[in-house]
RNA sequence: GCCCCUGUCGUCUAGCCAGGUCUAGGACACCGCCCUUUCAAGGCAGCAACACGGGUUCGAAUCCCGUCGGGGGCGCCA
């Protein structure tokens, strides 16, 4: 084959929302025409007009494109070789299936689909593969065409050869054979007069001048029809490489009770789209180098095709979640206070209306507390540790914090250096703690711990010295849900310490 | 049932094609230690796999056969 420039395409059908196994086709298929500079081509299948709908035509362009993923080609970028949806070639298609038709090469089919049903239970009963019997391939030409004329319905079939075996070498699996007496005449044109799907995809790559068809490996035993239909026509197939299938984590079909497998989902839950183009980069490839983390250009630099797994891939969570808090860390403190507000405004956190101050408020909040987060939709949670303090709720641990020897002694100093000091800063913070330290001779945990409860209301959290400017910065500014200060909490603190002192 | 694909740590994988350098490498997770006023992060170490059985060979994760497991297909769905 001679390939001037390679061409390849994704072809989902929109019947429902993506899902990650199509996302990390066309990814692969993205990634090898990028780094090939060749085309990459969108394409509809939208010929099962029962279940295809346009919403999911909208929906499967706005996913694509939030994994940061473009087209050359497509239903909405247009192009030399569309129009790009299906239900939009019938008329291509028709002209094919006259020329098969009056060459012999195909055939009307009159079966009705309640005796072919039945014909595929018996097979299956008697233990063999169902495969069409080619009843009406003996038909007698003429008289097909009268009983058309006539009005009647008919699906069109392809005549496959009895005997022989067809081959053809994968890229990703090499060399595959299959035996022709274990392949019925396949349905070209539904007595619908629409297309079926392995006689659209073969017109439409060869009218696309597609050179190497990507895709998932439920599609391999479809691929010796679609050669047999190219040979056919006397068009020569294209090269194919399958990929194996992405799995849940009990190695079964991936489905919702495995979580989000929806791309939309992803972006909902908060991931990074890189960091997810990242992850179904490694599903079925593994970088030379070991190195795992990687932007789109290394990836691009780096993916061979060739290379990719052959068995299937559990898709798991977990080392999802790194790969997305390593891209995190690498975002600057903008980047993460704009990617991190509309998790929070939605929480009610922050203000739809944020001022500059409130910004570099963000990106201080985020830069200290978007650690260790695998998700944004985690990160209202940890920010309630900024704008909730509620000491009437401590647990076990902070409790028994406070009923130490140190706590009253730790809290009260610092409640009436606090009263005295106004406000606080960290330089102030940390002149209180070695008086703190000087007068009472309390100093590590016993010191720390007591003033964290007091502070936050928990036990764990972020360093008080990253803390305390944050509250006492964020106290300053209007929130939805205001921001108590240092010197309001501790007041708080102690005064539940006093009132409830016995059953704390 | 029949056909096809596939089988290395719990998971993603390197190695397999061109058999020895593999006491099987890396990453996630897990466990431990260090760092640290907590958690996290970071650093260091550890646990952990060639599905099984036969061959071929001086030698097999690598080649051959079989078994078993997993997946896919067998549609007028795509």
């Amino acid at each position: 084959m001679n390939i001037e420039k390679i061409r390849v395409r994704f072809a989902p059908s929109p019947t429902g929302y993506i899902h990650v196994g199509n996302a990390r086709t066309a990814l692969f298929n993205w990634l090898f025409a990028r780094q090939n500079k060749g085309v990459f081509v969108l394409r509809v299948e939208d010929t099962d007009v029962e279940r295809s709908r346009e919403e999911y035509e909208r929906r499967l362009i706005d996913d694509l494109r939030w994994m940061g993923l473009d087209w050359d080609e497509g239903p909405d970028a247009g192009g030399n070789f569309g129009p790009y949806r299906q239900s939009q070639r019938l008329d291509i298609y028709q002209g094919y299936t006259q020329k098969l038709l009056q060459e012999g090469k195909a055939y009307y089919c009159f079966c009705s689909t309640e005796q072919l049903e039945k014909e595929r239970e018996t097979a299956l009963a008697a233990g063999t593969m169902p495969i069409y019997s080619g009843r009406c391939r003996v038909l007698d030409p003429g008289e097909a065409e009268r009983r058309i004329r006539s009005g009647e319905k008919a699906a069109v079939r392809l005549k496959v050869p009895d005997e022989g075996l067809i081959s053809f070498d994968d890229l990703i699996r090499g060399h595959l054979e299959f035996d022709l007496k274990l392949i019925g005449d396949p349905v070209l044109v539904r007595s619908t007069g629409f297309p079926a799907y392995n006689y659209a995809v073969v017109i439409d790559d060869h009218l696309m001048k597609i050179t190497h068809v990507v895709r998932g490996e439920d599609h391999i035993s479809n691929t010796p029809r679609q050669i047999l239909t190219y040979r056919a026509l006397s068009l020569e197939p294209p090269l194919f490489a399958h990929l194996a299938m992405v799995m849940g984590k009990d190695n079964t079909r991936l489905s919702k009770r495995h979580g989000a497998t929806a791309v939309d989902q992803f972006a909902i839950e908060g991931y990074l789209a890189p960091a997810f183009f990242n992850y179904l980069a490694l599903l079925g490839w593994a970088p030379p180098e070991g190195r795992e983390v990687l932007e789109k250009a290394e990836l691009l630099e780096l993916f061979d095709l060739k290379k990719v797994s052959r068995s299937a891939a559990i898709f798991d969570y977990e080392k999802l979640h790194w790969i997305n808090r390593q891209h995190i860390k690498k975002l600057d403190p903008g980047g993460k206070a704009r990617r991190a507000f509309p998790f929070l405004a939605d929480a009610g956190l922050l203000p739809e209306a944020m001022t500059e101050v409130h910004w570099r408020w963000l990106e201080k909040a985020a830069e200290s507390l978007m650690e260790g987060v695998d998700k944004f939709s985690e990160l209202p949670q940890k920010f309630s540790l900024l704008f909730d303090f509620t000491p009437l709720a401590l647990d076990e641990e902070a409790k028994s914090i406070l009923k130490s020897e140190s706590a009253p002694k730790v809290i009260t100093a610092f409640a009436q250096k606090l009263e005295r000091a106004g406000g606080l800063d960290y330089a102030k913070y940390a002149a209180i703690i070695e008086e703190i330290k000087k007068e009472t001779g309390i100093k590590g945990k016993a010191l720390f711990h007591p003033l964290r409860v007091a502070l936050t209301a928990r036990t764990s959290g972020l360093e008080l010295d990253k803390f305390i400017p944050l509250v006492e910065e964020g106290a300053r500014l209007s929130f939805p849900r205001p921001i108590k200060s240092c010197l309001e909490r501790v007041r708080e603190t102690k005064k539940h310490l006093e009132s409830k002192a016995a059953d704390i």
